[in-house]
DNA sequence: TTGCTGACTTGGC
DNA sequence: AGCCAAGCCAGCA
């Protein structure tokens, strides 16, 4: 079957999943998506993500294992977080709380 | 095909 | 809690 171009799509799909004040780790995405080791492969799909895709994918969903958000290019960290916070999440210290906003806890 | 890079994760200090 | 090193996956020159 031809899942060797579909993962950017999948890694969408996963994402879309994700519930409205709720995050998920690139290494929940990658495991979701069927590629347990592939964190590192989310975060290239979700960096092809063009305008038009970003508003059906809530990309801001995803951050790092730490809870934290990861620097991108070309985008302030901050954005992110602003988006997170007017979803209800919280934020400590920089860091979101996994164990009360993590997607599958 | 080989090698490098990157919006990552985990384990050890 | 924070820093360093190794491992994994996909895309691009």
């Amino acid at each position: 079957m031809n899942e060797r171009r579909g993962f950017f799509r999948r890694v969408y799909r996963v994402v879309r999943l994700i519930p409205r004040g709720q995050v998920a780790t690139y290494g929940q995405v990658a495991l979701l998506a069927g590629t347990p080791r592939g964190a590192r492969a989310v975060g290239w799909a979700l960096r092809a993500l063009d305008e038009a895709a970003a508003g059906t994918v809530p990309w801001h969903r995803v951050v790092n294992a730490s809870g934290g958000i990861s620097p991108r290019p070309g985008l302030s960290p901050e954005v992110q977080r602003r988006r997170l916070r007017a979803e209800g999440v919280r934020f400590r210290k920089g860091h979101v709380d996994l164990g009360r906003h993590g997607f599958g806890s």
